[in-house]
DNA sequence: ATTAGGG
DNA sequence: CCCTAAT
């Protein structure tokens, strides 16, 4: 499995940079001779962007410390990093463990913070639309030079060039408030003015898909979109602009002959529906946002990954240190408000890291060992479920991210749309919109001593009050409602069997019974002394009521 | 706002 | 875990 994925990476990556390589030489090619000006401001115009190169030496800073030296082409290596980190969290759950329910738990932490991961994509998609922004950048002035709507032109320039330092210096803040600037610019599209704005469209659209596609093992280059091809009359949206510039509708044709090819080879690859790419997009940010909050271990399984990836495509081109992914880190933490230093992560030693495995693995134990031992089991979770636990740190972290709404929010019927014909404006919209419903729910693993502090909990309070439990016992745990806790209670109850619920129901026993074995059996004890203690339905067995004991 | 109970 | 009803 893992295997055959990072080969199709592989792959994968060479076919789409091929094709790019291909647009470019072949609009070359056609570009007529006549205008001349122009066509040496084209020519100037294809030269700039060394796409075609910027993945090698963006994996080059990456091996690197990241240091200043690439800072010419951060803004490549950041948007190569993006596409990396979403190979590899889209690899991630085929590699990893096993089946059954473990990678849920894993990946659990992340699909509340799809918002937050939002500004992640956000920068990953600018940065890898900055190369084609300068060009963007360089149209515009062209453009309101031509005289069109002065009030646009400024307008692009503006956001331009105010994105330009900070994609520079790749940080987030620049990178963002960049790629919503150009956004922002997109829904003028429609006026009559035209081509200069759907060159910037099609152009950011391009690169961010094309950033975007790279993630995805079965997902192939998807520059050109149906709608951007009517809209343009069929042009590619990489040539669109740029014969446009050189001599209108005669240089369409002649690109449009030229790229026939590569469009129809790109249009045929396009298969996953845009709900896949989104899915999975999704789960990526998941994993981003993992890597944030555990600041320890929760990469123990991903780490080992990410190296060999990053292996894949740099091997012998470089000398790659154990900090080989702190740029990537770095990143993340430059995007993100909220990041937790992953510094220990980064310096933490294979060593330590399968040391801590195999403790985990053997173990039924109450007490904690280390800080960092939790997020090691969280990780790897091909242990027992319950047996894993939340150490303070990572709960820290996780108490700072925002509790949850429950979104309710009504779901636009565009959402439902075919996706070939939209705009790139609904498009946006749309992924917006899909985040933001789309969170599935967030299922949090009961580690064992959450459970005993709950047990606890229950044994001061009795059943019913949940909310003392929950400030008494897991003050700590944001992600712990008084329901949560409840809920917890009621399944312990059935999985001890404490509760004689009509116990024929085996199909549902079995999969307690699990759940059973993974947690320790002196738990189980104290689940049902207090069962019988605390009755947790008000009604006993012999269906009279108890009442509750008052501390 | 919290709890109970069902999905 | 989510939702709703009841308190």
């Amino acid at each position: 499995m893992t295997r055959m994925n990072e080969m199709d990476q592989e792959a994968h990556f060479a076919k789409k940079f091929t094709n790019m390589k291909c647009q470019r030489v072949k609009v070359d090619d056609s570009s007529p001779p006549a205008l001349e000006d122009e066509a040496i401001e084209v020519q100037h115009l294809l030269a700039e962007p060394k796409t075609d190169h910027f993945s090698v030496d963006g994996v080059l800073c990456l091996g690197k410390e990241n240091s200043s030296k690439c800072s010419e082409i951060d803004g490549f290596s950041y948007g190569f990093d993006g596409g990396m980190k979403r190979n590899i969290g889209g690899l991630h759950p085929n590699i990893t463990q096993g089946p059954d329910d473990l990678d849920l738990g894993v990946l659990d932490g992340f699909l509340d913070e799809v918002d937050e991961v939002d500004d992640i994509h956000a920068a990953n998609d600018f940065s890898g639309a900055y190369e084609d922004f300068i060009l963007d950048i360089e149209l515009a002035e062209k453009v309101s030079y031509l005289d069109y709507a002065p009030r646009e032109g400024s307008r692009l320039r503006n956001s331009s060039s105010e994105s330009q330092s900070p994609g520079c210096s790749g940080i987030s803040n620049g990178a963002v408030g960049m790629s919503e600037s150009s956004t922002a610019t997109l829904p003028e599209s429609e006026s009559k003015n035209g081509w200069h704005q759907k060159t910037v469209k099609c152009k950011l659209r391009r690169s961010s898909v094309d950033k975007w596609d790279s993630q995805e093992p079965a997902e192939d280059s998807v520059c050109p979109t149906s709608d951007d091809l009517e809209d343009l009359g069929g042009l590619d949206d990489d040539a669109m602009p740029l014969i446009s510039l050189v001599s209108g509708k005669n240089a369409k044709k002649v690109v449009q002959a030229a790229k026939v090819g590569t469009s129809l080879r790109q249009k045929r690859l396009r298969k996953p529906t845009k709900r896949y790419i989104e899915e999975f997009s999704e789960l990526k940010s998941k994993h981003e946002m993992e890597r944030q909050n555990n600041l320890s271990a929760t990469s123990k399984d991903k780490r080992p990954k990410i190296r060999s990836h990053n292996e894949l495509h740099c091997e012998g081109a470089l000398t790659h240190t154990p900090k080989e992914d702190s740029s990537t880190e770095n990143f993340i933490q430059a995007t993100s408000k909220g990041t937790v230093d992953p510094s220990h992560l980064r310096s933490k030693p294979v060593s330590a890291r399968q040391t801590n495995s195999s403790v985990i693995s053997n173990g039924r134990r109450w007490s904690i060992k280390s800080q960092n031992e939790p997020h090691q089991m969280r990780a790897v979770k091909s242990a027992p479920k319950e047996l894993s636990f939340t150490g303070p740190s990572a709960q820290a972290s996780f108490e700072s991210r925002p509790r949850r709404g429950r979104p309710k929010k009504p779901l636009p019927l565009s959402f439902l749309e075919s996706e070939d014909d939209e705009s790139e404006d609904d498009r946006v919209k749309k992924r917006r919109y899909k985040k933001s419903n789309d969170r599935r729910k967030h299922q949090r693993m009961w580690t064992t001593p959450e459970v005993m502090k709950l047990i606890d909990g229950i044994a001061q309070y009795g059943t019913g009050r949940w909310t003392d439990i929950k400030k008494l016992m897991f003050s700590s745990t944001a992600y712990r409602t008084p329901i949560d806790l409840r809920d917890k209670w009621r399944n312990l109850l059935r999985a001890s069997g404490a509760q004689k619920r009509k116990s024929n129901k085996k199909e549902v026993e079995e999969k307690l019974k699990d759940v059973v074995r993974s947690l320790p059996s002196s738990v189980f004890r104290r689940v049902r002394e207090l069962a019988s203690l605390h009755p947790y339905p008000r009604f006993s067995p012999g269906g009279r009521y108890i009442r509750r004991k008052k501390n």
